[in-house]
DNA sequence: TGAGAATTGTCGTTTATCCAACACATTGGA
DNA sequence: TCCAATGTGTTGGATAAACGACAATTCTCA
């Protein structure tokens, strides 16, 4: 299942680092969190610090697709198909995770955020979509899971502006139909 | 204060290690917790455990030591003098000690603790022996320290053998009057 | 009792971390 | 404006920790 394994003192000291830099991001925001703070935090050096990450931008890209990693492997889709109930359930995991950050003040940083939230969408879709179809549609099943991506985050910012007292199950049911129907088609179409 | 800063690594790894080992004695006692069991909580390398401790015993003796002196150091008698109350705390710090000891199930290492506790004692005692005296008598001071120790210890043990009920500071309070003139006189003797 | 398994200490090599120092921004007062 | 302070990213040499292997106990249980 995992590659080949890693020193013990990297995942130590990664994990000492980046829950260092959740920790901090709880108190200040992060236009104010230095290097600095964060290897005083985790007690470690700070070339350390760059041993492991370019900078203090390529430890937010880190941190935040694992905790939204861990967000949707909490609501267990696993080796899942693409269909509703997973679909919702990973928008679910979004919504919550956009709400978990909305506390930790990351004010200002919402556009790459974003990116980086709907990356690992993306590569998450894909996968999903290559298991249920032909691998020749390879080129076709990457454009879908970039459309997927852009449109299922896209509609937990929408959720996150109007209607946060509407349970996010409900909100996206709505989408459904077309979006399943779309999909459903496509694998019809295709002949898996 | 401290001597040469020592390297954070011996710190982190130092601590890993002993915070282990006091996990693993809360789950089981001492003669079953192998080096194997502490470096594989403590996520370190089996080599890395004998870098820092001779052997399990080492360990044992340097954990004890070091939550004996924060149970001391908790009970704040700091550069204080042998008077009768600092005496008293530290009698009633070691009953907390012995109580903490009995949770964490070291039977049949008792003689080994109790060398250890008293040995820290002897520590403790002639250093505060010597503040309050004459650099001249080293040896009757050591030897001081010593009866001290051993008599303050074995008030422990007949306390938790017999009369747990009763506070220690009532317990200890009993003999202090002899204690403390025999304390008071010498002092006055040799005139400091 | 005796054979297999587990534990103990040790060693040499490799690798991650520490440290001090560096040049180069960026910032915020005087 | 200038300059002192603070943060960034990098380097080379020193050191602690990881790893795998080893012989020598010690255990376990058939």
């Amino acid at each position: 299942m995992t590659q080949t394994k890693t020193d013990p003192r990297i995942l130590r000291t990664r994990k000492l680092i980046m829950d260092s830099f959740i920790e901090l991001s709880g108190k200040k925001e992060f236009k104010d969190i230095t290097v600095k703070d964060i290897t005083a935090e985790a007690m470690i050096n700070r070339a350390t610090f760059y041993y492991h990450f370019e900078d203090i931008y390529d430890l937010l890209e880190k941190v935040l697709s694992e905790v939204l990693l861990i967000n949707l492997n909490g609501n267990a889709f696993e080796d899942g198909e693409l269909s509703e109930s997973t679909l919702a359930s990973i928008f679910k995991a979004i919504t919550e995770f956009q709400l978990s950050l909305s506390n930790r003040c990351h004010r200002g940083y919402e556009d790459t955020i974003a990116r980086i939230v709907r990356e690992q969408l993306e590569i998450i879709f894909y996968r999903m979509l290559l298991k249920q179809n032909r691998l020749e549609e390879d080129e076709s099943l990457k454009i879908t899971a970039v459309i997927l991506s852009w449109g299922i985050y896209g509609a937990s910012v929408e959720w996150r502006r109007n209607s946060t007292i509407t349970p996010p199950e409900e909100f996206i049911k709505k989408a459904m139909p077309y979006i399943m129907s779309g999909i459903k088609s496509a694998s019809e179409n295709k002949g898996n």
